[in-house]
DNA sequence: GTCTATATTCCGATAGAC
DNA sequence: GTCTATCGGAATATAGAC
């Protein structure tokens, strides 16, 4: 199957946010798909080429999102960037910036930069968000929308993480904080 | 010398804030401090037991601090909680909470225990702060006190995270918008 | 209390057959 | 496109000398 390649990534990308890029093996990989580890070394030869692609695929996955909110309200748009984070939540599973981030000073180059990127990415989306809703009279907040989006963001990406240790209400009781605040 | 325990439990929990639990080895501690690998499992047998003493080091470091604020008006020492965070983000370090979390689900069980009880006091401490904070109207904020600490100590969990990716001013943004919403 | 030496296991990665 | 087989290295950990 030609597709053995996009299942290794779906895979490398739950191991990611499960355990950690530098906590799981090709072994991991490999054993669930039935196949060697060799196999998974003839699509992504090196580890780094492996966390590449997970990052494309989740920037791809987020620019897909974004593109189909786009004609909604921005409390519509907002919501439905905080329930992809809860989706994660329920199937207990930290963003990739979270899980990344703290591995950051021992990832390859390459993979910093492109993680760098995709941070950067969301950030600026939910500040666009975030002004031109403020402009509709839609959310109300004192500072930059730019300021405000680092709030936003940084606050989900921490609730999954505090969820794994504390239990999941932490994540509910911060999301719902989060929009409290702005509307 | 006796106090090379010490300095064994002083360099893992660097290592800890900037490579990760499962990403530092018992050589990135023998070798700065000239002794063998084998010295420091005389010390800690096992990763584990490693991983232990940081945590209650750790534990003992806040108790500590805490302790030294105690008659401080709330607000202050709440700030001293943040330029505690400060002082990690100087030194690109993350806190024990934002580098292990992700790894979570990896770690043995004694650590996982301990983790949750150290991220539980930690919460509990800023939300009797901000209780008493509040009763004397030195805080205003709408909630429990309980679900602003969660807010504010993912905040300043995430904005090492961040910094960390995008550049130190992501910490000074953040946690200005902390205080700046409670004052 | 620290060492040498070594056991064991696992990892990422490569060569070459099919 | 996937396999077998294997390499070289690094990791945690242990045994036993000093």
């Amino acid at each position: 199957m030609q597709d053995t390649k996009e299942k290794i990534v779906g895979l490398a990308d739950q191991l990611i946010k499960t355990k950690g890029f530098n906590s799981f093996s090709y072994k991991d990989i490999a054993d669930p798909l039935a196949i060697r580890n060799a196999a998974v070394h003839y699509y992504f030869p090196t580890k780094a080429d492996l966390g590449m692609a997970v990052i494309d695929q989740e920037i791809n996955f987020m620019n897909t999102g974004i593109a189909n909110w786009e004609t909604l309200p921005e409390d519509q748009q907002l919501r439905h960037l905080i329930a992809s984070f809860e989706n994660k939540c329920n199937r207990h599973m930290v963003c990739i910036m979270g899980s990344l981030s703290p591995d950051y000073n021992t990832l390859p180059e390459n993979m910093q930069a492109r993680l760098r990127q995709f941070s950067a990415s969301v950030i600026a989306w939910v500040t666009k968000c975030l002004e031109n809703g403020q402009k509709k009279g839609i959310f109300h907040f004192k500072g930059t929308a730019g300021d405000r989006a680092l709030l936003i963001v940084s606050n989900l990406l921490a609730s999954l993480l505090l969820s794994r240790v504390m239990g999941e209400t932490a994540f509910e009781n911060i999301s719902k904080q989060l929009l409290d605040d702005i509307l």
